[in-house]
DNA sequence: GTAATTGCAAATAATTTGCGTTACG
DNA sequence: CGTAACGCAAATTATTTGCAATTAC
């Protein structure tokens, strides 16, 4: 139960929670030094398992409950793992390294996404793994091209009326 | 973990019970029909609710195990919803519009990855779902480039020795 | 006939929630 | 000090598994 938090100045932005308007609390604190310091994906209960050497006692409902929370304040990344766990790790800014675009085929329309946020980056995060996992390969960058109907085109080829 | 027994991908003709080896029984065919019959991906406890008003008394494990089958015989999609439940549809045949090529920005290697297969397929089926969601754009085709280190570059960069 | 398959119920597994207590700010 | 956050335990949700009865082939 020592280990009370040290104000090293890391450089790094210290006190995501501060700035979000929360408590800075040490189970909290312990939870964003476990993920920090991995160097993979973690799930709830491995993060729960580490944490608990650091910080005796600490319930693994308030695991779960801070990695939601530092997931909504953006600092960390999730991605649902094969057999349908949640994994976390920090999230490095690869806003810029990875982009979606889309291309209608019949108007030709094309539309960028943005690739980092919610569900899709979760996707690709989740992609990502699968092929360093499975095909021995780091992905650093990626572009991923979609092409198929927009919304207007899309109502065109069923039959519906064109744009307003 | 699911995971035993090796299955043959066999074409999704009709009755591909009988084709994988399995016996072809009323529970099985009324999940197949359901599934077949859907226009959108369904998760396992909707397709129980629709299949047990054509089948009352099946059980809902059949219906995992059936879902299941399918999908290791290759008749069926399955993907991962943002909330983690497990979806499935019925497979169609896209092998040949979406292709993923990894790219060693290193050694230029350049290697395609079936598309389709596995926890892969999975991801990028899940993607094209939220995209098809968030941004109303049908996805038909497309074409994923990922550029980063292989295996053998990999090693060289982190220190180690290139390849034996 | 016999082994695969079923339905049921209990078991897992991951995650969430209710609640009285603790402690941050 | 007030209330956000905690730990605990019970609740939920999705899926799996053990097993005796059933049924396809």
């Amino acid at each position: 139960m020592r280990g009370r938090g040290r104000h090293r100045h890391c450089g790094h932005g210290d006190g995501p929670f501060r700035k979000g308007g929360f408590r800075r609390t040490a189970p909290r604190q312990a939870v964003l030094e476990v993920v920090r310091e991995a160097d993979d994906y973690l799930a709830a209960d491995e993060v729960y398992r580490r944490v608990y050497e650091r910080l005796e006692g600490i319930g693994i409902a308030t695991v779960y409950r801070t990695l939601q929370l530092l997931t909504e304040l953006g600092v960390l990344s999730r991605i649902v793992s094969d057999d349908g766990k949640a994994l976390y790790r920090v999230a490095d800014e690869e806003a810029a390294l990875h982009r979606v675009v889309l291309v209608c085929r019949r108007c030709s329309a094309r539309r960028a996404v943005p690739a980092s946020d919610g569900a899709l980056g979760e996707h690709l995060r989740s992609l990502y793994r699968t092929i360093e996992n499975d095909h021995e390969f780091t992905v650093e960058q990626s572009l991923h091209q979609l092409s198929g109907l927009c919304s207007d085109c899309s109502r065109i080829s069923h039959g519906g009326s064109p744009r307003l």
